[in-house]
RNA sequence: GGCGGGUUGGCGGAGAGGUUACGCAGCGGAUUGCAAAUCCGUGAAGACCGGUUCGAUUCCGGUACCCGCCUCCA
């Protein structure tokens, strides 16, 4: 009772509510996780770091050993199998299959380094949609039994008017959406609305041996089969973006309530909003696409794309701009600064920290809250805050902590200079040197009581010869 | 066409029916040979039109504009 409670909004009630595990020995969180392609570009990261911050927050107040956390793997789709047929006429001499493997191999590995970047946790457990086509079938099987699904033309087809509450996730009806008329309209639907559990492959895909012949499963089916043999027919949250409320998480409601109508399903549902870039839609026919490692390889540090992600609710369309990542850096460094002295002392999380992210992930309030802390000087608090926010490691890191170089001769020397430039009353040699000093980035601070030189952000050890 | 989100001071971005958000920038001051850094102080808002209320930026309705989804993209 002494910690704070957890408000969260449900997309499913679409009101905040407080958050009430079913067993608080064991929270159970699901996100959709990538689809194992291709790099993963930034507004795949968002629901990442937000989730991971929610991550965070349950094991602070939990116990780290009292949540189990999700995020799949989806390796089997035909956005890989295309890139496999590539290669593959290209003149590459392995299996489809082998390079399907290679390629989602590599992407996972990408994927984890560029999220490790970004201060994300690993997930408890990293399912991979291959590994679980088994319970993808049976699942399917116990569906077509209870005659939520049939078979057609080699397909299976999950049967939407089977589910009365179809559409309750999103607000939609079936019938406002046929009259729509935007739904493939397939012969082998019994309804324009059904969609896909299983489906045929041609020797060129890959395949597995199903009742239904050889073929491969639906997008849809792998978060259920995965989320209940890994979370069971109930859980606490399943979180993913906002785009993906319709149809991904409505299908996946309607298969795994009729398939365990025993279990709830997802309790909480956390969509976030979309991100932006100055402005616009990230798109590649506006050429303002770019990817988690486009951004790191041109040195803008983990830290500054997670603390820009922070300073924008999920819930709020959130815009990546190159002056909001510049600002975040000024902002980290001089926490930084504060944070790296006396490494002594062991402290909590900021409490108004704590109950900022319990206040539905304001991590915008948590922010300013860090300020206040950096204001009062509060350095152990503020580090144990930074790493908790994980925006910080054990240490600083390596790209703001201050490059090793010792500037106490030229300090000695500029001094001096200073020293006679009282007296001569021509300070000309004084600011020259200054400015090489400034030029080397070297932050120059110079007071009666002496002269400091400290190695800033674009130190440059090779620009101080000379002087 | 249907469903959903957004619109806050120069910029970014929160909460709260009536009291300073916060950060960056600006301005004034302290400090400095001058700066930088730091510290102190300070102006500035709530897309538009109505309604509820003693009082709304915060609640309700409408308008405009932006964005997302409805086509297996988070």
């Amino acid at each position: 009772m002494t910690e704070p409670a957890i408000r969260l909004h449900n997309s499913k009630t679409r009101r905040k509510e407080a958050f009430t595990p079913i067993d608080a020995e064991n929270i159970r969180l699901y996100l959709c996780g990538p689809t194992v392609y291709d790099r993963a570009h930034l507004g795949n990261a968002r629901p990442v770091v937000v989730i991971d911050v929610l991550y965070r927050l349950l094991r602070e107040v939990y116990g780290p050993e009292c949540v189990t956390y999700v995020r799949n793997f989806t390796d089997v789709d035909d956005k890989i199998n295309a890139s496999a047929q590539a290669r593959k006429e290209a003149g590459a001499i392995e299996t489809l299959e082998e390079l399907i493997r290679q390629r989602t191999e590599e992407t996972i590995g990408w994927y984890h380094a560029d999220m490790d970047a970004l201060g994300a946790l690993r997930p408890t457990h990293e399912p991979r949609a291959t590994d679980f086509i088994g319970a993808m079938i049976a699942m399917i099987e116990d569906l077509i039994a209870k005659g939520h699904a049939y078979e057609k033309e080699g397909h299976v087809l999950f049967r939407v008017r089977s589910y009365k509450d179809y559409g309750a996730l999103s607000g939609r009806s079936v019938d406002d959406m046929i009259a729509g008329a935007r739904v493939e309209v397939a012969p082998f639907k019994e309804d324009p609305m059904d969609f896909v559990l299983w489906k045929p492959s041609d020797a060129d895909l890959p395949g597995w041996e199903s009742p239904w012949g050889r073929g491969r499963p639906g997008w849809h089916i792998e978060c259920s089969a995965m989320s209940y043999e890994l979370l069971g027919a109930s859980f606490d949250i399943h979180a993913g973006g906002i785009d993906l409320q319709f149809p991904h998480h409505e299908n996946e409601i309607a298969q795994s309530c009729c398939a365990h109508p025993e279990g709830g399903f997802a309790n909480v549902w956390l969509h976030n909003e979309m991100l932006q870039v100055e402005g616009k839609k990230m798109s590649k026919s506006l050429g303002n696409f770019f990817t988690v490692r486009d951004l790191l390889d041109q040195g803008i540090p983990g830290e500054v794309i997670r603390f820009v992600f922070l300073q924008t609710h999920y819930g709020k369309p959130m815009d990546w701009t190159a002056e909001k990542a510049r600002q975040a850096e000024v902002t980290l460094r001089k926490w930084y600064r504060i944070a790296e002295q006396g490494l002594d002392g062991v402290s909590e999380p900021y409490i108004a920290v704590i109950s900022a992210l319990s206040d539905d992930l304001n991590t915008a309030e948590a922010i300013a809250q860090c300020h206040q802390l950096a204001h009062a000087d509060d350095i152990s608090t503020l580090r144990a805050t930074l790493q908790f926010l994980g925006l910080m490691g054990r240490s600083v890191p390596e790209w703001a902590s201050a490059p090793e170089a010792d500037l106490s001769g030229l300090a000695t020397k500029l001094a001096a200079l200073r020293t006679t430039a009282m007296e001569t009353k021509d300070f000309a040699p004084v600011d020259a040197m200054k400015t090489a000093l400034l030029a080397a980035g070297v932050e120059v601070r110079m007071s009666k009581a002496g002269v400091e030189l400290l190695p800033g952000a674009g130190f440059d050890a090779a620009k101080l010869e000379g002087l």
